[in-house]
DNA sequence: CAATAAACTACATACGTATGCACAATAGAT
DNA sequence: ATCTATTGTGCATACGTATGTAGTTTATTG
């Protein structure tokens, strides 16, 4: 039990060859049934295990994704957004489904990023996930596309660059929470979320909001769009500034839920009520959205299928085959936020 | 840029051999100075990227952490805890910072899973994480320790076998949220959470309360400590058959913040007032936790400080050196749940 | 019974790196 | 000018597996 078992071994023990116990336990065709099942049976005994360096030398695929988690760059703590730990969780599972095993690593979105897992020959290809509203990002995507790494990313579609993304429809997802809000009558908005600075996603959010107001006849108030990051401290400040201006509204469409729970923690703090006087909608419907006070109503991102779909479409781009962008369609999740 | 190049690429570029180059990339002090520089140069030109599985066939070390996740067995659903989540984000953390990829991996703990990563080296050592409480478990840690592979786990402290673990003070955290609760003036307590049936740390923090309350010279009703597990549906279900006996109380001690989250909702739906009829507190301080309506007090676990704990030891082992199981501190976080 | 096919199995080698050992080159000492 | 010490480099090999090719055995056929 002590000192490592390798193939010759179970070779010696089986009265075969190295290269028929190689073949035997990859169930080649070329081995017979017999022996198979003998070299199988005495690999099982001794515990023998395929060591996955030696194989990933010789076959030059690891079975191994990696995955590349990039912070959002304003949140210094040491705590992760929990819409991506989410994402985390199912991206795990659904590799494991596949028999990938995963390599997760943070990222400091500073140098080198780009050319560490595939090259290292450590992942057969890698998924990028994070806002990527940072400079340096596509210039860095374009590098990983001269390179030839396989990779596939989380979010908007980059215009230009022939990129596999997964993302949800945000535009679509923004126009749906406002027009729930517009049904419960409301007809003063606020918008909290970086739409110049910010993520690509907080602005196609933000346009299926104006759409929404548009194509119901109601002005969009640039004055109640404030920039905010996806935290809730950021949504609490973000409602600070709003409620300073004295300007009135009755509605608030955040761009994440975090922003959306600090926004009602200030709303709140200031003695209004929510929904009553004011009705926040949130986007992600992470875990803690429904234990909020009210439960929030907010627009669904599927993360499960998420997860699923990046990992199938790159392990189409490792095998060769094609693969392209989706959108998937985000979910309204009616909770208590917007008035029964 | 396109077919992977080599050492022996490098080594024909700056005009010494393939040695040399391993030797300059590694920063022996065998190579001169100069030759160095050079070889390093000419190494980040091209791109050059050791390939790790090479590497590490030739060392025996793979630079890599196994992270195995048990779930729990009676979630079945494709959520994962949240506590346990927050973790996976600070082992993350803490292993870069140490320099080694985390290979992340779910386990259904059925069979197997005890040989699996150290065995076929694409791992130095693992970390266990999740709640040890089904069949089997000691026996599989048992065969661990036969193997000799590296790991360290989280949890309760194992009686009787020699294994490193990290885990918070469950008894003391107990003891924590249930003195606080006394000098709040509350006298009958209901407590969630398995204690014949579930998890080790559950029934320390059972423990803890009762000491608590015998110090306090409280008795200790039985009839009011109803199984859970970690769920919020468990927790508000407990509560539940918890009203049915018409037994009163006036302050809930939830093993987890997820049973307490799940109790408040029971509590709150059967028309009492938290914490004005009835106190709760919960263990952990998952992000939610602050979150609820009315911000939950807890016992705080640190999970930052466990991951770099876990980590710091597992690699104390994997370097030979001996490490010590130990025990954090759990933090009391006073929120609004318990009165002010 | 010889010749050919069919079905296995063994031999040899390559994957890319790291390292013990031998060797070369330079400097210093006598 | 010869010898030892010092420093730097190259040669050869091993890590453990997978696979092309050659070889052996048995069955099949003329």
């Amino acid at each position: 039990m002590k000192s490592k078992q390798t193939s010759f071994d179970i070779a010696y023990r089986a009265g075969v060859s190295q290269s028929t116990v190689s073949r035997a336990l990859r169930n080649s065709p070329l081995v017979n049934e017999e022996t198979r099942k003998r070299v199988q049976e005495i690999a099982k005994e001794l515990n023998y295990k395929v060591d996955k360096n030696a194989s990933s030398l010789r076959t030059q695929q690891s079975g191994t994704i990696a995955l590349l988690l990039f912070e959002d760059p304003t949140n210094d703590d040491s705590l992760i957004n929990p819409f991506f730990l989410s994402m985390l969780g199912s991206i795990t599972r659904a590799s494991a489904k596949k028999g990938y095993d995963l390599l997760v690593s943070f990222q400091q979105m500073s140098n080198d990023w780009h050319a560490d897992f595939e090259d290292t020959r450590k992942a057969d290809g890698i998924i990028l996930l994070g806002y990527g509203d940072y400079t340096d990002y596509e210039e860095k995507l374009i590098q990983l596309i001269k390179q030839e790494t396989h990779f596939v990313r989380w979010g908007a579609d980059v215009k230009n660059l022939s990129v596999v993304s997964v993302g949800c429809d945000n535009f679509h997802g923004g126009y749906q929470v406002t027009e729930h809000l517009i049904k419960k009558n409301r007809r003063n908005f606020a918008f909290l979320g970086g739409v110049t600075t910010g993520s690509p996603e907080f602005l196609d959010r933000y346009q299926g909001h104006c759409q929404a107001l548009k194509d119901n006849s109601l002005d969009v108030n640039e004055q109640l769009q404030i920039d905010a990051v996806s935290t809730d401290e950021s949504g609490y400040q973000a409602v600070k500034q709003l409620l300073a201006t004295k300007i009135k509204f009755d509605a608030i469409c955040a761009a994440s839920d975090l922003i959306a729970i600090g926004a009602m923690r200030a709303v709140q703090e200031a003695g209004y009520n929510v929904p009553g006087d004011i009705a926040v909608v949130g986007f992600d419907d992470i875990a803690t959205a429904s234990f909020t006070f009210p439960p929030m109503t907010t627009a669904k991102q599927n993360t499960v299928l998420a997860g699923e779909l990046l990992v199938d479409k790159l392990l189409q781009l490792v095998s060769g085959e094609e693969a392209q962008t989706q959108l998937m369609p985000t979910t309204l999740v009616v909770r208590k936020s917007c008035g029964s």
